[in-house]
DNA sequence: AGTCGTCCTCGGCCGC
DNA sequence: TGCGGCCGAGGACGAC
């Protein structure tokens, strides 16, 4: 269920496993999909050890003295180091911890481990992956980097300005639950398009998603925004009251505030 | 280039 | 109350 801040979380809990020998690497036949041939984790990482960890939008980097190891969370995606001391990074997830979704695994010959817990099957280990098709890490998007990933105001039409938010490429990070508290706190319309917006409404955009991905970090992850309360079918606004709409926009169900967000 | 379907499994909800 | 079935879910990729 993870978005940058929870993938923000995990890559400070995975500077625990920097220069810690690597035994051995699991990885089950899910989350080891879509890999680039001959470049499995189980082969090419025991002997290394991971020298950094960063982090670009929803994508883990684990570099070690050679290849860097890829980590993708997917919807339910959660990280744990030395058994359960990562628990806290599960209250993101299903809520529980089971050991039949451990679908990958880092042994240090230390003893401890690195694991991925992912109930959903949608995460996934990648070695030396493609980071350049990221777009700017929404953490710390500029002005300008927002405003060329909106799109040209010549361009007219394009896509949703929610569809445009969610691109990975554009924006790296940001997910179904930031993209709605973003808009909500900006009163923009979600289903405005990209390139509509004045140079007030850029502004603003820019300013409120520095402040809620700021903010919610300190609360504790994506799902402790404002606008989340309301976020089910019948939800009203929290600001003023009015009933919320819901639809599918840039492919995910969408709730916003049909009063303030113009 | 944008939209849609699909990949997975689980939990919640509905109806009997 | 118990259970079976259906639907949606905080992501991303490939196909039209």
């Amino acid at each position: 269920m993870p978005e940058i801040l929870e993938i923000e979380y995990y890559r400070q809990l995975a500077e625990g496993a920097l220069d810690r020998r690597i035994a051995s690497v699991f990885v089950d036949e899910y989350a080891g999909r879509g890999g680039r041939p001959g470049m499995d984790p189980e082969v090419v990482l025991p002997g290394l050890s991971f020298v950094a960890a960063n982090r670009r939008g929803k994508l883990l980097l684990l570099e070690t003295e050679g290849p860097t190891l890829g980590m993708r969370f997917g919807m339910t995606g959660g990280l744990l180091l030395d058994g359960l001391a990562g628990i806290d990074a599960l209250r993101y997830g299903p809520g529980t911890y089971e050991e039949r979704w451990i679908r990958a695994a880092v042994q240090f010959e230390d003893g401890g481990a690195l694991l991925l817990h992912d109930p959903r099957r949608l995460g996934r280990l990648i070695i030396d992956p493609d980071v350049d098709a990221l777009g700017p890490d929404a953490l710390n998007l500029t002005l300008r980097e927002l405003r060329e990933a909106l799109g040209s105001r010549a361009g007219r039409g394009g896509p949703p300005l929610k569809a445009r938010l969610l691109d990975q490429a554009k924006v790296a990070g940001i997910g179904n639950l930031l993209a709605d508290e973003i808009l909500w706190r900006a009163g923009i319309d979600p289903t405005r398009s990209s390139t509509s917006l004045d140079d007030a409404e850029l502004r603003r955009l820019h300013r409120c998603t520095r402040r809620v991905l700021d903010q919610l970090f300190e609360r504790g992850g994506s799902h402790t925004g404002d606008h989340m309360v309301a976020r089910h079918p019948g939800g009203r606004c929290p600001k003023d009251g009015a009933e919320l709409f819901r639809a599918t926009v840039g492919g995910r169900t969408t709730y916003w505030c049909p009063e303030h967000q113009r």
